[in-house]
DNA sequence: AGTCGCCACGTTAGCGCGAACGTAATACAG
DNA sequence: CTGTATTACGTTCGCGCTAACGTGGCGACT
């Protein structure tokens, strides 16, 4: 920086100054100092200048996986919102509350300005280094009462429950579901707890045969499907609510030549353009996971700019599309 | 520091010594200051350190689209392969020159101290930064001859020719190609030429009138699907080359009852498995994905380390996958 | 004319750490 | 016992930048 600022003849600070606020000098002066920068081929060490402002524009990301498409959504919400003043760090808890606490003190190590984290169910020395951080958190996924500051998303019970009770109003009454497992995976489990509160509302008594957890992946979903028939047969409908494991249902009963929804119905969780366009395309829940990246880096960037302050909870809710598969 | 130095009774310097090398002090003195650093939940400031030092552990990654789950993968292996010891910086340049020359800019900023890039076309400017910025870059992606440091991915050029040749081997001749836009996304134009040149070896002319560029996404494929047996009725099989192109286009067949392979063959690239639960299902190219991440990963902590120097191409080639579709 | 305020820019003093070097204490050979 | 090597730790200084404050020059008031 001194070497740009000796070619333009100012001193350092301005040429510090331009780089913040280009309209804080005379339009005279930032000519001689952009032509500096472009000669010397100078980039601003902005690791000096966190350590000086004590501040970085740095946002910490933590989702359970990078492979997964579902996360991927709220990651590129995030990015839009974020724009070029502030940059992403992204790490994955590898769905483990260990290794999002590890994640989690790196990040602190570095100093970010704020994070998001896409769980709502964290270690106690999480919660712990997050309360203490002093910086904005946003945590995002299945809704809670309690935040550590704020949070985003919408309730994964409500919208079991609101698909168990779809299923119900067409008359389906032997309804199977199938999750991911559901330890340390507070999105699986709630899911799940929706779903049996729809079926006791109903007064129709829960079958545990009927309940599975199943890893995810097509192929996963296919045999859920196939050992859900094999071992009651009197299911009539079933609601897979993990990623594809839906789709993959749909085309192995595709597969075996069992009539969807006449043999069996089918619904699914995560809408996505694929399970718009199998056949019969797939009855599912839409989940906003792309706005909620987008509300999420808002809300942060709101706390950060100071134009909100206090903690919030944001409920975008969820969609069910009904197609004909069940 | 100051306060955990003082409370372990040791100076500073210790306490740093200690945070990069456990070993080098006596265990004693370890067991004081370890105890000093959880009573004072002191987190060290990298920031400072990475001044100081004039390193940092971050590793700045770029990638055309966050929400691409094909970039999901090279993400995940790149992820798996740096570990705890350093921290990834991720960036999308919305498949634009400029976008990737912006977020360069931005992560020497940040003195990360290594870059990934998910392409191997770039900007003048993006080059010249990238040469001078003196840390290891690796290009992913299509393999080139003149990498500005290291590459790591394969041949599209050669993937799409093998695919093309396997349909002429089975006969067909009026063979369609749909690819992504080719305008700067030189993986999409290396796969077009391919393609013309395996038309090429086999001495069948070129018919302009079946090769189609198309956006992304499931319907987009059916659609060109349907464009290319309207408007070129001889065509008896088609190699869709890019993402889920080739999924939508076999569910569109079975929608409209078009048998595959008997009224028309389809092809895909990008493996994945859908391609593979679909019906029938799809004769696909897979390319090395999630190893391309964790080689790329791995090249760049060797040269960090200074296990390795000077220049590198690594080409990791593909498969073709040869399922019931052709 | 005085002075008040404002703008454009300079000066000073760190930010929290690590590289380089220094030092004291112990080990061991001759 | 001296000399040298080695280990364990301390001191000094500066990384490149910015916050806070200082200064001089100019126009607009009373």
């Amino acid at each position: 920086m001194a070497d740009v600022a000796a070619m333009a003849g100012v001193s350092a600070m301005t040429v510090s100054r331009v780089l913040r606020d280009p309209n804080c000098v005379t339009p005279e002066t930032l000519r001689r100092i952009e032509a500096a920068i472009d000669a010397t081929g100078y980039v601003p060490n902005r690791i000096a200048g966190s350590l000086a402002s004590r501040r970085t524009d740095i946002v910490g990301l933590i989702v359970p996986s990078l492979r997964n498409s579902l996360f991927a959504e709220t990651i590129k919400g995030v990015s839009d919102i974020l724009g070029s003043e502030h940059h992403l760090m992204i790490a994955d808890s590898g769905y483990t509350l260990k290794g999002e606490e590890v994640a989690i003190r790196a990040f602190l190590g570095q100093r970010i300005c704020g994070i998001i984290l896409h769980n709502t169910k964290h270690s106690p020395r999480s919660r712990v280094m997050l309360q203490e951080a002093g910086i904005p958190c946003i945590e995002t996924g299945n809704l809670i009462r309690q935040p550590i500051d704020m949070t985003v998303g919408f309730s994964n019970h409500d919208a079991a429950c609101t698909m168990t009770e779809h299923l119900l109003g067409r008359g389906y009454r032997h309804i199977g579901f199938v999750s991911l497992p559901t330890k340390d995976n507070d999105r699986a489990a709630e899911r799940k707890a929706g779903y049996l509160t729809a079926l006791a509302r109903a007064g129709v008594s829960a079958n545990p045969a009927l309940v599975l957890e199943s890893p995810p992946g097509l192929k996963s979903g296919g045999q859920a499907l196939v050992r859900l028939v094999e071992t009651a047969p009197e299911v009539d409908a079933v609601f897979l609510s993990g990623d594809v494991l839906a789709t993959g249902a749909l085309l192995e009963a595709n597969r075996r030549g069992w009539d969807v929804p006449g043999r069996i119905a089918i619904a699914g969780s995560d809408d996505n353009e694929l399970q718009e366009c199998v056949s019969p395309p797939l009855t599912t829940l839409r989940f906003p996971r792309y706005e909620i990246g987008r509300r999420a880096a808002g809300m942060l960037l709101d706390r950060l700019s100071g134009r909100s302050t206090g903690p919030a909870i944001l409920d975008l809710g969820y969609e069910i599309i009904e197609r004909s598969s069940t």
